[in-house]
Parts: structure tokens; C-alpha cells; sequence
DNA sequence: CTCGCCCAAAGGTGTTACCTTTGCTGTGCA
DNA sequence: TGCACAGCAAAGGTAACACCTTTGGGCGAG
């Protein structure tokens, strides 16, 4: 991207779309490796290149600086920092890494990380669930069911984090919850990117009609192999 | 804690101490509550509340709103976001959490964490781990055994450290390995608070031995199913 | 009496100018 | 040769200001 020296554009009334933008711009380039560890940006610079004044960039560079992106050093700039350091829980990393090069490696890591919290959040759902959800859960995997084998894979898509939304959330574990957006996000990108079959499998149909009833009866341990099994065929996808 | 109007500190020469002392005060009264929900701050009252100018408490505003603990809002001024918005995986943001009334929800949560995430990292550094790694985690497991029997729990909690960390390192895995903090954080805490026995049991270090073997043999299902058995004694523990 | 318009106040956003602090760099003097 | 100090670059911090949006109250018309 780099967006060459915009003219100025000056508070057209958008709220706060000038900061946006230049985070974006900046957290997307660090993240694609375009400016890579060690790399050396000025406020300065940064003013010129994107036509604003100091104090958005300052701005902007906190915010980059609280992911740990950059950090600022006298009479050095603001230094690029190593992707060890970045905080890749950021809902904004995550999308800015989905859309370049570490596309594929964050989508691994990612699916890796449902394969560990899911399993667990299904167990604790078993122990947590209200009565609600419990009743939601099953209405859901019949759902899955009946979209699945008519084919529908947009509707399916939607029910599916439904389903896994409401899971996390049932587990009664924040951390848990917080994942909620970028699942959903691997599940989206898994169907759009035809990387489902046209029709779902039986077997996981099953297995989430499984996990719901173990769910809503209160099984913890057969809740928790259900799932892992649900994405235990996901992972040999991706590898 | 709520400082009082402090007399203008100036700019002592310290760096950034100014923004680090408002964010962690600010943020340490959210995550404990203090400024609940819809709380609503001006930048003009915490002008007068720490002493400084209005750009600094920009700044941190921007760092607490990148965390999702305060939204700006026309006419309303900086609203207090729900703890169901917040980055809860930010290291500021579980450091608060710890630090507050908060503390032991947090660490349920981490615990759980571990257990989701560990097992799995077991089972992918005995998929990816380099020949160093793997040696050098069947030293530590060994390590383990002696200073275990030694009962000396100072000791043991470094080396334990460094085994946990090396397996999410060996992962290959980033998301895994951004976890290190927090987990450290989880096992200090666990022995600074006596929950830990005196002479760490006999089951947990042979199971610690038999990790580092199953890694380094590369049997990914023994790594996973020995990781988990270590984390369920811990599990029984804290329920 | 009610509805709608207009204006003023409040407050966040963005700009500019200026000063302070820090650390590197190079040059001159001992 | 080596050390010290001057100079400079860049971030940190302050202050004053102009602008836009939101909100609410007052005032006039119907």
C-alpha cells in the first residue's frame, strides 16, 4: 500500500477516520514484513507521508506502540519491532496478518487454537450452560442438520457460529469468549474459500448434534472428545 | 488508589512514566470495577485529576480505547466499555486483573487456558520441535526430578518455567508462544500462594518426564495426553 | 399550547508552535 | 591517544486555538 503524500485532507467531519486509516495502513505494512523488524520510522516522516499533523501521528503511534508493534526510541525513531513481540491476541493484527502474506500461517494458528480451546470451552459449557442455552444448543445442531443436507452453505455457515459462539460462551470463560470473532472468522474463511465440501459431512453432523446433547445433558468428558473429533477433520485438512 | 489532583509533577525528566502512571491508574480502576460500565470520563476532569495537559491524557486515552476499556463519545465524553469488550488478553489487562478483586476469576480463566492450550502444544513441538529443543527439554524433565526431590520450590518453579515455555516455543506456534507470560504468571502465582505441596508429587514429576520423552521421541498423542494428565491435577486444585 | 427551527454551550478532533530531555557523534584540547 | 564538551536529531510534553458534532433550550409560527 504506502499511500503516497495525501494532500492534506484536512477534518473533512469524518469522526476519527484519519487515525484509522494511518494505523491501518502502518500495522499492515509492519505485519506483511514490508517494514520489517529493526525498521525506522519519524514522526516526522510519518507527517509528511500522510499529510497530518504531529499529534495524530503521535496518536496513531501510541496505538501501534500498546500492540507492540513499535517502540519508540530517542534519537532513533520508532523502531519496528519482531513479530515475537506483537501482541497477536489484537482483533486488528489478526485481520491484518488474514490479509497479507502470513495469511496462511495465521489461519494454521488460529485453527490450532480452536483445536485447544474448544474442546475445553465444550467441557466447561457441559458444567456452566444455562438451561437456555442448553435448549438453544439443541436447536441449533438440529438446525446444522437440516441446513446441511439441504446444502445451504451460506445459511449453515451462519448457524455454525452460532453454534460455536455459543459454546464459548457458555463455558463461562471470558478468555474463552473473546476468541468468539476470529473462530467465527475461520469458519467464514473455510467455507469461502472452498475449503468445505459442498455438502457437510455426515460425520460432523453427527458430532454436532453429539456435542449439543452432551452439552445440554451435562457431560463434560463426551462434550469435550466431541468437539475435538468435530475439529480433529478440520485439522487434517490443513496440513 | 484514585490519586488525588497531584501538584503539576511537571516533566520530571522520567521518559514515559507520565502515560504509564494514568494508564495503569485508569485501567486498574476499570478492570477492578471501581469505574463500572458506563462510567463516563472527560479528558478535561482527568486533566485536573493527574495534573497534566490535555495531550497526555489523549495519548492514554487512546491506549485504554485500543484495549477496548473506554469508547470516546460525542457530548458523552470517554464511556467505560463492558468487561465483555475488553482486549482480555492484553498483558496490561490481565496484570490489572490480577492485581484487583478480579484476581481469582482470572485465574481460573488462565488455568483453563493452560489446559486448552498446553496439551496441544505438547502434541505440536513433538510434531515440530529442532534436535536442541528436545534435548534440552529431557534435561529439564530431569532437572525437575532432582530438584523436586530436593524440595526446593524456589528452584523448581524457574526450571518448570523454562520446561512449560520450551514446549510453547517448540510449537511453532506464535499464538501458543505469546501465551509464556501469563502462563510464568500462573505458576509463580500457584507457588508463592502455598498451593503448591511441599515436595511436588511424585505423579507430576514422572509425568513431566515422560512429556519431555513423548516430545522428543516425537509421539505428538503421548505429548498431548501426558500434558493434559499434568494440567488435570492442577485443574482438581482450583475447583 | 405545541411543534419546529435556530443558536449557544460542551466537548472531542486536529493543527501549530514551542520548550525539554535524551543520547549519539564528532571535534578539539590536554 | 583519549576524554570532554558542544551540537544536533528526535521523541516527550505543554499550550493555545480553530473546527465539527451533539444536545438542549429558547423563541416564534401555526
Amino acid at each position: 500500500m504506502t499511500a503516497q503524500p495525501v494532500p492534506a485532507g484536512r477534518n473533512a467531519g469524518a469522526a476519527t477516520v484519519l487515525t484509522t486509516h494511518i494505523i491501518d495502513a502502518l500495522g499492515q505494512d509492519i505485519t506483511d514484513g514490508v517494514l520489517a523488524e529493526g525498521a525506522r520510522l519519524t514522526i516526522e516522516g510519518l507527517q509528511q507521508r500522510f499529510g497530518v499533523s504531529r499529534t495524530v501521528v503521535r496518536d496513531c503511534m501510541r496505538v501501534l506502540e500498546s500492540m507492540h508493534l513499535i517502540v519508540p526510541k530517542r534519537r532513533l525513531g520508532l523502531v519496528v519491532q519482531a513479530p515475537a513481540s506483537w501482541n497477536v491476541y489484537d482483533a486488528r493484527v489478526i485481520r491484518w496478518r488474514l490479509n497479507g502474506p502470513g495469511r496462511a500461517g495465521q489461519f494454521r494458528s488460529l485453527t490450532h487454537l480452536r483445536r485447544a480451546v474448544e474442546p475445553v470451552a465444550a467441557a466447561l459449557a457441559a458444567e456452566h450452560a444455562s438451561s437456555d442455552q442448553r435448549l438453544r444448543l439443541l436447536d441449533l445442531g438440529r438446525d446444522l442438520r437440516r441446513l446441511g443436507e439441504n446444502g445451504d452453505l451460506e445459511e449453515f455457515l451462519a448457524v455454525d457460529i452460532e453454534f460455536h459462539t455459543l459454546i464459548l460462551e457458555s463455558s463461562g470463560n471470558e478468555m474463552f469468549l473473546a476468541l468468539q470473532g476470529v473462530i467465527a472468522e475461520v469458519l467464514s474463511g473455510r467455507t469461502h474459500q472452498g475449503l468445505m465440501p459442498h455438502h457437510p459431512k455426515e460425520h460432523a453432523l453427527r458430532t454436532h448434534e453429539q456435542v449439543a446433547e452432551a452439552i445440554s445433558s451435562g457431560h463434560p468428558t463426551a462434550a469435550e472428545t466431541g468437539m475435538a473429533s468435530l475439529l480433529a477433520e478440520v485439522r487434517s485438512a490443513i496440513e
